[in-house]
DNA sequence: AGCTATTTTGTGAATTTTTATAATTTTTTG
DNA sequence: CAAAAAATTATAAAAATTCACAAAATAGCT
């Protein structure tokens, strides 16, 4: 890894997480902290970041460009945490369905050393994540091409999905309640039941602040799971509603 | 390997991924540093790249529209002739294939804003350019990703191709000689076989350049195509051998 | 083919840049 | 205010770069 390579790896955690600590740096990219001091300072002098103690936040002028903005709104500390419980559930050279979602983008940024792993997805974000910085099997359903959200759907990608076994199904929400997990795409139920019909084991990662949204359609029971990942702020109503339909629940 | 052949893929390494090490390119392509550095420089003069500490950077001309940068560093010329005379043959409100590769996402470039078609490619840099600039359907084949190459091979890929039928499949060739087009990825053979077998018409769009050269596996028969799309300085040996298998060839 | 001239490539040494370690000072935290 | 964490500084080690020159490959010629 060359120099430039390392201080765009900076830039892109720093984008995607607000601010990234100085000895986390250095570990993740096995380097001394006064190397990763010195490309801070350089990062700094192009206006990319400021410096706080111990590391470094993201410029706001940055911040604020789109293709930034739409990581920015990605990994936060929560999904971060939930992604990390979520680790613990994929098996030894285990083939696992990611969902489309920033949650499970997150997850994917988790695993870029797991070379044991086969991961399939429909998200095109997290394959190119995966392509860049993984050393594991990638697979993409294909299927219609959904540009804005840059992922596939329909019925292609139903198709090969079912035609695959998951160990494990880590499926997203943008929506879900006591019924369960609702989307504004009609195209995707199809492509969830899939994935979830292919899962030996099904678990929902998802923030909490996504429950008591609702959107128009359904796409699976909350039933259909093994387990939901969330974090501690679920409301009472929520673990309640999950306790009933019996499905186990892990808040971080 | 020529030095020009080299100075390609140095090219293509860098546009693919932004940034290379210059140790790393002297392991890949088995030659000395100080080989590498000469070529660096070369590449530097013409604007190409950019050195940095370790290596090269893509220059920012470039990288800021990564649909331009793929084709600037291989013969555009010829390139966007053949692509041009493609589209001649894709119907209205008609369903094509593009296979991966350079000529083929020329040709893409060329449909932008062609709002009847529907497009299926099994290559990640035409789906992202189509993404981003069409107004057309776009599919995904799906399948197994080559992370090097940007695209996705296998059998995956192979049975969602067969379940559809494209008006015209439109094949590229790294090597092509009389015998037919070969690939050095066993796993490409399938999925290009595919694709003339869905395709209703299957046209071969590929620069002369790559007539002569010869890779390990045969992908298929010159026998299989119905057009070939090439440049006027295609040697008379290959107009020879096309003519013999009775396939029409058209030069521009 | 055989020969020379030219270009390209590899090797090793000197130079410069980058990085790691350790000691010291400053800032943060309880 | 004291302990811990972080930042700074200095210096040694490692890596990358440059330069010079010999070896190898290529091209052009008879």
């Amino acid at each position: 890894m060359i120099p430039l390579e390392r201080r765009q790896y900076i830039l892109q955690q720093a984008a995607l997480r607000g601010v990234v600590g100085i000895y986390e740096l250095a570990q993740a990219l096995n380097v001394s902290h006064m190397t990763i001091r010195r490309d801070l300072e350089k990062l700094q002098q192009e206006g990319a970041v400021v410096l706080v103690s111990g590391g470094v936040q993201i410029s706001k002028k940055l911040s604020s460009e789109p293709e930034l903005m739409v990581k920015e709104n990605m990994a936060t500390e929560e999904k971060i945490r939930i992604a990390k419980a979520a680790v613990e559930y994929i098996p030894q050279k285990g083939c696992i369905f990611l969902d489309d979602g920033t949650t499970t983008l997150a997850l994917a940024q988790l695993l870029s050393d797991r070379e044991d792993l086969t991961i399939v997805t429909n998200d095109f974000v997290i394959m190119d994540y995966l392509t860049d910085h993984s050393v594991c099997t990638v697979f993409h359903t294909g299927g219609m091409v959904r540009k804005r959200y840059r992922y596939c759907v329909g019925e292609m990608a139903t198709k090969i999905i079912k035609s695959i076994t998951f160990d494990v199904s880590f499926m997203s929400a943008s929506s879900w309640d006591e019924r369960g997990v609702t989307t504004p795409d009609i195209e995707k139920i199809a492509v969830k039941q899939a994935a979830i019909y292919s899962g030996r084991k099904n678990i929902l990662i998802c923030a909490q602040s996504k429950f008591g949204q609702v959107a128009t359609f359904l796409a699976f029971d909350l039933k259909d799971l093994d387990l939901i990942i969330s974090d501690k702020k679920l409301s009472k109503q929520a673990i309640e509603a999950v306790a009933e339909r019996r499905v186990e629940l892990k808040l971080v």
